[in-house]
DNA sequence: TTGCCGCTGGATCGTCCGTTACAGCTTCTA
DNA sequence: TAGAAGCTGTAACGGACGATCCAGCGGCAA
């Protein structure tokens, strides 16, 4: 029952003053959410008492009452088609893909941070700085996807992966000033976490690429950013990621834009020299 | 400034009651919204005052403005989404990221045929086929993506890569019936053209994501997706292709429900056994 | 004009809230 | 091992809240 609704059904109950109280609440539940009787009876120019005696006339305990209906109906609102799909039989996993997919995306672009973004990509296109992805097993996947494209943009850059030993020894060579781009979601894998450290003091600038803000890897980190990684199936979508990983991509190679071009012109004609790539 | 924001800037200097406190204040910021310093404390297994000090630690008076921050929020959550969109400028590369790959994603999962998705979730999983994953440099990341997840819920699955001759000897074990699942765009590369139809003369049943339909990975495939990669910066975007193998492998999972349960378990016991995740 | 009835808001009550002071406890340090 | 410093929850306080009581007011019929 939303608050539209109870005041529909009690309508012609309500005397002059309980009327003007019905006017303001449902113009604007969220202030019967979030307010007090007082601050209603004010707005509605009545009493408190006038709004406690609307809220009885709706069939209901008392205000608590109809600010509780209030506040369920603010968390309906905001409980994302995600839920919603979920919610039904998953019969159709595509279409639950899709809405959670969706929100995934939209969620994370809409709470990067302008300035974190920008300053992450002045790194990641700082041709003086070497750049390190580092990303632990289930999220190697979106690791090897910047890794690949900032590599056809710009020299230095390095998937961290492998044995121990040889993410030691790539580790090695990081000079201070150098970028470690880290992607990685809860349960986090030790050895990361270890090669992070080990990278923090050696003077490294870290990005994060984690799905909470709290996480261990987003500490002292340079810039971070939440990643929403709701999945349908038992794992984490790291679709959210791959829409991470295309805006610095695509923000690195526009600020590299000449360089870049040349970069790739090179890269094509290695490619078309070795008759490698079929266009059909 | 939003709670989570608040937060992760505090996060270093908070004790481990008031990160408890974080913990569920950043999970569900509703409950600040409407609840009480004494709902808080409850749930977080701290007390009232522990509460009002983690408020007061992220700079703000106390519990009373902490609130007032999760509704005002709320309230920001609640207005469409799209009015949010037109807030950023037409310039800014998240906003175009944004807008283009929720495109993608739609696109791409809206084409999905209900009787491809079942069928290509069949063959992958079934037991009984071996599943190699075949990606170009460019698609690497959604292969491994792909190959990982699907390497957590059943065995036999191998991504193709390496050297031509470390490709030539995986492709050699491929028996009638296995499964190649191939991820390539246009401009595809010669090599895995080669190994394509050499698997396809072997008897391999062909899974293709690709670009275009008329794609030379799409030929005699059993089941083609056709994936929208619009990108903004030079490269393809591959948002919607981990969208499909997100829907793919969450489709996989729920069919082989009973024993993924036992592989992943069995997988979490040996992780647990090296202590190599931190769960922090 | 008088008496009645229902609407309304001021005044008050009890409760629960957020806040603060303080003491017990643990954990480092010398 | 003694001491100090910091973390944490109990207890108490002041204030604000919702609910209730009841007097005042206006409208209406006789």
């Amino acid at each position: 029952m939303t608050i539209a609704e109870l005041v529909a059904d009690a309508v012609s109950r309500l005397t002059p003053a309980e009327r003007r109280v019905a006017d303001v609440v449902v113009a604007d539940p969220q202030g019967v959410a979030f307010g007090t009787v007082a601050e209603l009876a004010t707005r509605s120019r009545t009493s408190g008492p006038t709004v406690v005696r609307f809220a009885t006339k709706l069939g209901l305990q008392g205000f608590a009452d109809l600010q509780a209906v209030a506040q369920t109906e603010i968390v309906d609102a905001l409980r994302p088609a995600t839920a919603r799909i979920r919610e039904r039989p998953p019969s159709d996993i595509v279409a639950q893909v899709l809405a959670t997919d969706l929100d995934n995306v939209r969620a994370t672009l809409e709470a990067v941070d302008g300035d974190a973004f920008r300053g992450a990509v002045s790194l990641l296109a700082d041709r003086g700085r070497r750049v390190f992805v580092l990303a632990g097993e289930i999220a190697r996947g979106a690791g090897i996807a910047l890794g690949t494209q900032l590599d056809l943009v710009r020299a230095g850059v390095v998937v961290l992966g492998g044995s121990p030993a040889r993410v030691a020894r790539q580790i090695a060579e990081l000079e201070p000033g150098d970028v470690v781009i880290v992607i990685e979601h809860r349960r986090y894998e030790r050895w990361l976490l270890d090669v992070l450290a080990r990278a923090r003091g050696a003077g490294a600038e870290v990005v994060a690429l984690t799905d909470r803000s709290l996480s261990p890897i987003a500490t002292d980190a340079r810039y971070v950013f939440v990643v929403a990684a709701t999945g349908v199936g038992p794992f984490d979508s790291h679709t959210a990621t791959m829409a991470l990983v295309h805006a610095l991509t695509a923000g690195v190679a526009a600020r590299l834009r000449r360089s870049a071009a040349a970069r790739l012109d090179a890269i094509e004609h290695s490619w078309s020299a070795g008759n490698e790539l079929v266009d059909a």
